[in-house]
DNA sequence: AGTTTGACCCGGACGC
DNA sequence: TGCGTCCGGGTCAAAC
């Protein structure tokens, strides 16, 4: 499941791949992925070069000549960039033919993933979306007034993507770890200290994911696809035993995902 | 009106 | 071998 820091991995693998390439044609396999009508799609992008590439949380921004690609990887979505001659694989639903005899093909066993078209600067398709985690609009004020009558476990304010933008379910585990606090703790009852750890943390936390994935971008090779996987050693999520105190990993179910924590290092 | 819950989309994995 | 159930990100509708 790529969250924030795959999504950047991805991003950054594709700019060095196909960066000002230009789409000759496009095939769609599996019409509900785009959004648009085939044709409209075709239209607005065949010709076009992938210019600029940009993320707004877990969104893909592929900014072309005139009009700006948007894609979601949802669940498990890949590019993977092939030659002509590679055969089409089971879960290959939107092929890109770039000018240079390479397609870039977008592949999603789950068939969640989604595509869109917006104008260049259009953001309202984000208008939902929190702060970037890295902005300066993520500070403590914000995460306070937000939190303050939230009733919520706070695990499942961290994957609101209208809290923050960015953040699944493995970072929202090694989050609530970082900081000590247990997944079901009323939002409200977070501690000013706390608030400010959690901003901290997160920060930190995508941070060395994202420089991990920087060596899978080097370590890129294109019949395992674009896909980001992180490299970050994980601490709580899919565990059994807490690296801290020794004792006992459980996996509980809030706000209706799975979800790894310490009883003993994180307090309710 | 604002907040919270739940169904939905899908198919691989897993249990019986 | 086969069937049923579970899982999950985001959206949207329904319920509170």
């Amino acid at each position: 499941m790529p969250e924030l820091p795959e999504v950047q991995t991805v991003l950054d693998t594709l700019e060095l791949k196909i960066k000002n390439k230009k789409i000759d044609d496009i095939k769609i396999l599996y019409k509900p992925i785009v959004e648009e009508k085939e044709s409209v799609f075709k239209k607005k992008l065949i010709g076009q070069h992938f210019r600029n590439f940009k993320r707004r949380g877990k969104y893909l921004l592929f900014e072309m000549d005139d009009i700006t690609l948007v894609s979601h990887l949802r669940m498990e979505g890949k590019y993977f960039i092939l030659d002509d001659k590679t055969p089409l694989s089971k879960h290959d639903h939107v092929i890109f033919y770039l000018s240079d005899d390479h397609q870039l093909r977008y592949n999603d066993v789950r068939k969640f993933g989604r595509m869109e078209l917006i104008e260049k600067g259009d953001y309202k398709v984000f208008k939902q979306l929190g702060p970037e985690p890295f902005s300066s609009d993520f500070n403590l004020e914000y995460c306070k007034s937000y939190l303050k009558n939230k009733k919520l476990p706070i695990k499942q304010v961290l994957l609101d993507q209208s809290f923050v933008a960015g953040i699944g379910n493995i970072y929202a585990d090694e989050i609530l770890f970082a900081i000590k606090v247990n997944p079901k703790r009323s939002a409200d009852k977070l501690k000013d200290e706390e608030i400010k750890d959690l901003i901290k943390q997160t920060r930190a936390i995508l941070n060395r994911a994202i420089k991990a994935g920087g060596t899978t971008i080097r370590s890129y090779t294109s019949s395992l696809g674009v896909t980001g996987r992180f490299q970050l050693k994980l601490k709580v999520h899919t565990k059994t035993q807490c690296p801290k105190c020794k004792g006992e990993i459980k996996k509980i179910v809030v706000g209706g995902r799975g979800t790894y924590y310490c009883p003993r290092c994180q307090k309710k």
